[in-house]
DNA sequence: TAGTGGTCTAGACCACAAA
DNA sequence: TTGTGGTCTAGACCACTAG
């Protein structure tokens, strides 16, 4: 799409500009041209390369400056989209048929090294549950999970015996947020058995801690049989 | 804000909406107003309320079809955004002082076990090098590089003998497309030396190849040191 | 202070998918 | 077929900030 010919589009300007971008014409640093300028070019309203121009620096790729102008990002390569591989959802998509198999529950307090827990008392009893969740029949994922009883009244063990528990907290304590911590940790010994690892092998862990507001719902681990991998594209 | 309330803005709209599905007002499936009776309530324009809708749709707590009009997301959180940390960058970023060491240089054919490669040789020798980063001295990540020649002429040693490579990278092969993946994997005997680890310990390895349209530009492997997260939150 | 991006309006037409 | 979101326009005012 040469500047000057056929019809605005904002995605059409998003890719030439980004082209102009990685074929080099624009180099990490430059200022590129207004947006009344690009408008003129392009033949549409500053609205549109407006929309192109936002959707690049979102994306990364521009730094804009009321009054500096827009440059081209001098250190380009920062957000990736992770995709969090939550369960059941995660496996489906992956092509493979998803099983859930409860191992273990009670009542314990939270593990060890998550940081601050919102007020909770450390030593304060939690829900715990231990789930297996597995690919075609092969081990996939070791789920386990402190839930704050404060957060979740009502829940029972009928909830997650046959289902994973994400079901019941999606209708009952949903959206919440979370911070998300990925690790490279030697597998406990209850992990390597359930995931057929050695004892103390590699296995990437993931840990997701989940507030409403400033009430604590639960902790999650994932720990991931051998060879898996997260996969993202920027 | 209240719906029929207030000035319209569209982080302040977004705001709301968020709200009233994080307090649970709206759940997951459910169906809300169409733009232009939120328009109404919120006296503004649909353009505006779009703009909101829009933000929270990309985030992952909307689905929107043409038609069959805006849903609440029944399967949130799926998309984090990931802070990749490339370098001395993040370590400068996070309060520590970064410096850079080249352990070594020479030519070998790429790393197994990191697929397509555009068609390369997997045999071809490629630039290869290794560097250590440390942060306040001590070592943080240990940096393997294959580098294709093809797609990096003009690149000297000097360039990367006291300084990262990455800018020499980007200044004359800038703002590739790239994929990542991150696994656990246990540290090889070089690795495990370079950054104080036994070998065979669980190490986080971020991969990353980048590409220049189909023109395979390099292989990275970022070893980190044991204790090291990748953060992020949702 | 002046110039740039950020936002909002009021309206229009289009593209897609559900009924 | 028809209702919904997706986009574009032409214009205006505002907010931030570089000079």
């Amino acid at each position: 799409m040469t500047p000057g010919a056929e019809k605005a589009d904002w995605t059409a300007i998003r890719r030439d500009l980004l082209g102009r971008i990685q074929s080099g014409a624009w180099r990490p640093g430059d200022a590129i041209p207004r947006e009344v300028e690009l408008a003129e070019q392009y033949h549409c309203t500053r609205s549109t390369v407006g929309r192109a121009l936002r959707d690049l620096a979102t994306a990364g790729f521009l730094e804009r400056r009321r009054k500096g102008g827009t440059t081209v990002s001098a250190n380009p390569v920062r957000k990736a989209p992770l995709e969090v591989p939550i369960i059941a959802d995660a496996i489906r998509r992956s092509g493979h048929e998803p099983a859930y198999r409860l191992l273990e529950t009670g009542w314990l307090p939270p593990p060890p090294g998550v940081g601050d827990l919102g007020g909770l008392d450390p030593d304060a009893a939690l829900i715990f549950l231990s789930a297996l969740h597995l690919a075609d029949a092969a081990p996939h994922q070791l789920e386990q999970r402190w839930l704050n009883p404060a957060a979740v009244k009502g829940l029972r063990q009928s909830d997650y015996a046959t289902a994973p528990v994400d079901e019941w907290l999606l209708n009952n304590a949903p959206l919440t947020s979370a911070t998300i911590d990925i690790a490279a940790v030697p597998a406990p010994a209850t992990v390597a058995s359930a995931l057929n690892m050695t004892t103390g092998a590699p296995t990437l862990r993931i840990t997701r801690i989940s507030w409403k507001q400033t009430l604590l719902i639960g902790i999650l681990h994932l720990y991931h049989v051998d060879g898996f991998s997260l996969k993202t594209a920027i």
